[in-house]
RNA sequence: CGGGGCGUAGCGCAGUCCGGUUAGCGCACCUGCUUUGGGAGCAGGGGGUCGCGAGUUCGAAUCUCGCCACCCCGACCA
């Protein structure tokens, strides 16, 4: 393939075409004919898959277990919980009809307008509503609870403008929705989860990420509090990576679901819910990537070494295939995901080239003149660098390689978003510094009209409140009303 | 839904202003030979209702009208 047709844009030339080629042409995925939609390609969803089973091992050591419910919900549950409907009703795809039929005028088929639905369906932007109606026929006593449950599922939101991965008409995801006895326990849940979209994203995903509280205004639909992780792609943009709602007894009220308690009393449940979707893919490739491509994080790698052969001849390429079989051997025993690509109708310089580009985190050259010295050559990902080291112990070595290049592009990403973090006072300093991209910390008063007044003047919004950090108290920079702490602006994805 | 673009081979484009042989180029694809330690070279080959529909004309990718699609910038959002 030529060399101009794998290019891709430079990242400081054109960050949204660089990300979108990206996407394409490191075979994650494609704009599908359906409007807003997006085809996950095989290697995309192979990362994707390991995100899930690694969260899913992550959600089941708290008890959680997965369970589904219907795509379809009923336009009257949407409209329970009044926040909710305001949240969420607008930009929905409603079934109206069950049938189609022949077109009269021979043109294909229509829809059967005698086929109208008396209730419409909503096809799931959220599952809350569906699930509260359905947890109200699991919940009688407080023997019952708590009740936790996730599910994998895809929801539909009929976004005007999509970008692959980061905003989709449909996307993949999965929410939790527990319901406890008590408001202390739900908020102990709400607080754990979040701390385990954390955890996976820095000790996984290689993406640093800030834990904080949402401001009124950004909360979800029907939310007391929303915990969020935040992260920092390459271009200073705000990410919200995953979230984790306290609801309060909001939805238990709107859905009657009631329990009795040791005395005998009935009492509201008190709900949570949670979840991360595919727009973690978009938050991975945006961390780590380089103008080259791809750079995966070796503990989300499907594969983690590429092997590749380099030799003239089917006699050359036995040789070196006997030598490495027993190293695939041993990289396996050691857990280690590897590929052995000799295959013959791509030369090794185009190899090199496409491995790069799917974020392959180490890949071993092997040739005649290895076999002669002993010798392989190792070439790592994240800083693309190369040299020969000796083929015995190399699975060893290259073990430890993997956990070298996750903890480097962790302090990488951190250090970067370390540098383009910045402190303000004044407004008009902060005006001058959001246009610089990154999060500024700034004090804030707290109400929702100076966050409306800053989005308006700036295009910057409050990402979160931090849970950690400097929380000395100040003065609001637009208002100089008294400040609890500094939060976090930033423009977002 | 507002503002701006674009539609010609699988992908990226030229040609359109100023109508005129058989619609062209790069990449990809197919065949053959030589290559193989960083995206191979040469030779040959296949592939098109020029977004759709109507109109003007001896003649339309090119001009006119209508429709459709997609992209970018806003509003909406994970």
């Amino acid at each position: 393939m030529a060399k101009e047709l794998k290019d891709l844009t430079k990242r400081s030339e054109d960050y949204s075409k660089w990300y979108n080629e990206l996407v394409v042409k490191a075979d994650l995925a494609e704009q599908s004919a359906v409007r807003g939609c997006m085809v996950i390609k095989p290697y995309g969803y192979a990362i994707w898959e390991k995100m899930q089973q690694t969260l899913d091992k992550m959600f089941k050591e708290t008890g959680v277990q997965n369970a589904y419910f219907p795509l379809l919900i009923p336009k009257s549950f949407l409209c329970r919980e009044a926040e909710h409907v305001e949240g969420f009703a607008k930009e929905c795809a409603v079934v109206t009809h069950y049938r189609l039929k022949n077109d009269p005028n021979g043109n294909g088929v229509v829809v059967d307008p005698d086929a109208r639905l008396e209730e419409e369906l909503i096809v799931r932007p959220t599952s809350e509503t569906i699930i509260w109606g359905t947890y109200k026929n699991w919940i009688h006593s407080y023997r019952d609870l708590p009740v936790l449950c996730n599910q994998w599922a895809n929801v539909m939101r009929w976004e005007m403008r999509t970008r692959m991965f980061l905003r989709t008409a449909e996307f993949l995801w999965q929410e939790g929705h527990c319901a406890h006895a008590t408001a202390e326990e739900s908020e102990a849940r709400t607080v754990q989860m979040i701390n385990i979209y954390a955890d996976f994203a820095e000790k996984y995903m290689a993406m640093p990420v800030i834990k904080g509280v949402k401001s009124a205004n950004e909360r979800f639909a029907g939310a007391l509090n929303t915990y969020t992780i935040e992260a920092m792609m390459q271009d200073g943009k705000a990410l919200q990576s995953g979230t984790s709602h306290n609801l309060g007894q909001n939805f238990a009220k709107a859905f009657d679901v009631t329990f009795v308690n040791k005395d005998n009393k009935p009492e509201y449940v008190w709900a949570n819910s949670w979840g991360v979707s595919t727009r973690l893919m978009g938050a991975l490739i945006m961390t780590h990537s380089d103008d080259n491509g791809l750079v995966l994080p070796p503990h989300l790698a499907p594969i983690q070494v590429v092997i590749v052969p380099i030799y003239k001849n089917s006699e050359q390429l036995a040789e070196i295939s006997a030598k490495v079989n027993p190293i695939i051997d041993q990289l396996r025993a050691l857990g280690i995901s590897v590929k052995y690509d000799d295959s013959e109708n791509k030369r090794p310089g185009f190899k090199f080239a496409d491995y790069e580009l799917k974020g392959i985190p180490v890949r071993l050259a092997i040739g005649a003149r290895d076999i002669e010295n002993g010798t392989v050559e190792v070439m790592r990902r994240d800083t693309l660098e190369k040299h020969v080291a000796p083929l015995e112990g190399i699975a060893d070595y290259v073990a430890k390689l993997l956990e070298e290049i996750q903890d480097n592009i962790f302090q990488k990403a951190l250090k970067h978003r370390e540098s383009m973090t910045r402190t303000v006072e004044t407004y008009e300093e902060f005006k001058e510094e959001i246009e610089k991209g990154g999060f500024i910390l700034a004090h804030w008063d707290g109400t929702t009209e100076t966050e409306e007044k800053v989005k308006e003047e700036t295009k910057a919004t409050i990402r979160c409140i931090p849970l950690d950090g400097d929380d000395t108290p100040g003065f609001c920079m637009v208002t100089g009303k008294p400040s609890a702490r500094r939060v976090i602006f930033a423009r977002n994805y």
